[in-house]
DNA sequence: CAGCTATGTAACCAAAAGGTCAGTATTGCT
DNA sequence: AGCAATACTGACCTTTTGGTTACATAGCTG
């Protein structure tokens, strides 16, 4: 179970403060980097620690040697991906006013899809899944997370600035929809018969969505 | 790589059609269900021919006696899987006009996020995973499909029904949207602080989602 | 340089899992 | 009843894989 803090804390099982591991750090990230790959790739029991060790060029035993077993290089891999939600999620704050907030949010999420599908994919796959390790993050976090932003769309709505509908519904068309671009990228690529994104996809992306958004919310 | 055929086709090595087989199809649908629940919740790799015996109440033998081997037994399910997405996607036609096609088409994707949940989960986590075995699918069938659609939007766009906008990414917007409410269901069941989806649940979406997208789409 | 800690690694091991097989039971048909 | 064909199953085998361990090397600090 993963429990949110204000920074990044991967669990090391070692003293992690030591003065030197700037050959630790860089082995971990390079590991992480594999691992999210891997996990991705073949999922949790699909993804061996040899493959994982290979893509990150490095013999097992080393994998092995810096996170104890195979649950925690998944746990760290996660814990990176919720920070990534975390700081890509944007802020939707009453000052803004609807509009504003909206073209905010859109573009960070959007922003995050195209940036680090990674850490989108890894995420939808475990809430597939059944969420097994992010049930407490979803209970607590999230939940408040949406009530709060829920309580401002309303305020809005109460003052006419936009139409009438469900905020807790309104949120999540917009994280569904900007996160498909990252989730369904292998789909998109192929059914717009096209190798990679290119950079005007991003921006037209969020251009659409903002739109489609602002006119299906009524914002003026 | 699975192809499209007009009826379900579950790719037997024995001969099929032999006057009997009520035990074997019984038997074949329980395996089924069974490995798509397992398939779900553990991934291709986790899922073990053990666990999708232990929940369809077969010894592992008999499985393997029906499915040769667990590759076999994945590629039914994703075979019913994409027969499913088939039927559930509604149909857009020209004659209907924008506003019935887009409300046949969001209800029609609704119901089946509502009603059959699995098939959207095990088709989101191969898409995620790369489409290894749906590459042909979404080269050949999907992007035509598309293709054919977006054709029918523009006319619309043209005609001046709607607003002007890219139909290929409004196509994107419904598939997301609709979506969701299955592949994230734990997340929103989690978020809504709910145990179960209810009747009204599946009502409630079609609504918001089919006026959103009207507005969205400026069509009145 | 001596000694301590961090880093790196080959070889090994036990458990898990996919799949086979040889043989038994059941069913349908004449 | 008798005989095929189908259905079923426990026992077994092989490969894969996560993880351990014993040992070597590099790097820092007094």
């Amino acid at each position: 179970m993963i429990k949110r803090t204000n920074k990044m804390t991967i669990m090391f099982d070692k003293k992690v403060d030591k003065k030197q591991g700037s050959i630790r750090i860089k082995s971990e990230m390079k590991i992480l980097a594999a691992a999210s790959d891997e996990f991705i790739l073949q999922g949790y029991k699909g993804a061996t620690v040899q493959s994982i060790a290979d893509r990150a060029e490095l013999p097992k035993a080393n994998v092995l040697y810096y996170f104890k077993n195979k649950e925690n290089i998944y746990h760290a891999v996660l814990e990176k991906t919720l920070d990534m939600w975390d700081q890509g999620i944007g802020d939707i704050v009453y000052e803004d006013g609807p509009r504003l907030a909206i073209e905010k949010f859109i573009a960070a999420k959007v922003k995050m899809s195209f940036q680090h599908p990674n850490a989108s994919k890894i995420y939808a796959m475990e809430i597939i899944q059944g969420a097994l390790h992010l049930k407490e993050f979803s209970r607590t976090y999230l939940r408040k997370w949406v009530k709060e932003k829920a309580k401002i769309f309303q305020q809005w709505i109460d003052e006419g600035k936009m139409e009438d509908i469900d905020p807790v519904k309104l949120i999540f068309l917009i994280w569904s929809t900007t996160q498909h671009y990252a989730d369904f990228e292998t789909q998109i690529l192929s059914v717009m018969n096209r190798a990679d994104y290119e950079e005007e996809d991003q921006e037209q992306v969020t251009q659409f969505l903002t739109e489609f958004v602002l006119r299906g919310t009524g914002i003026k």
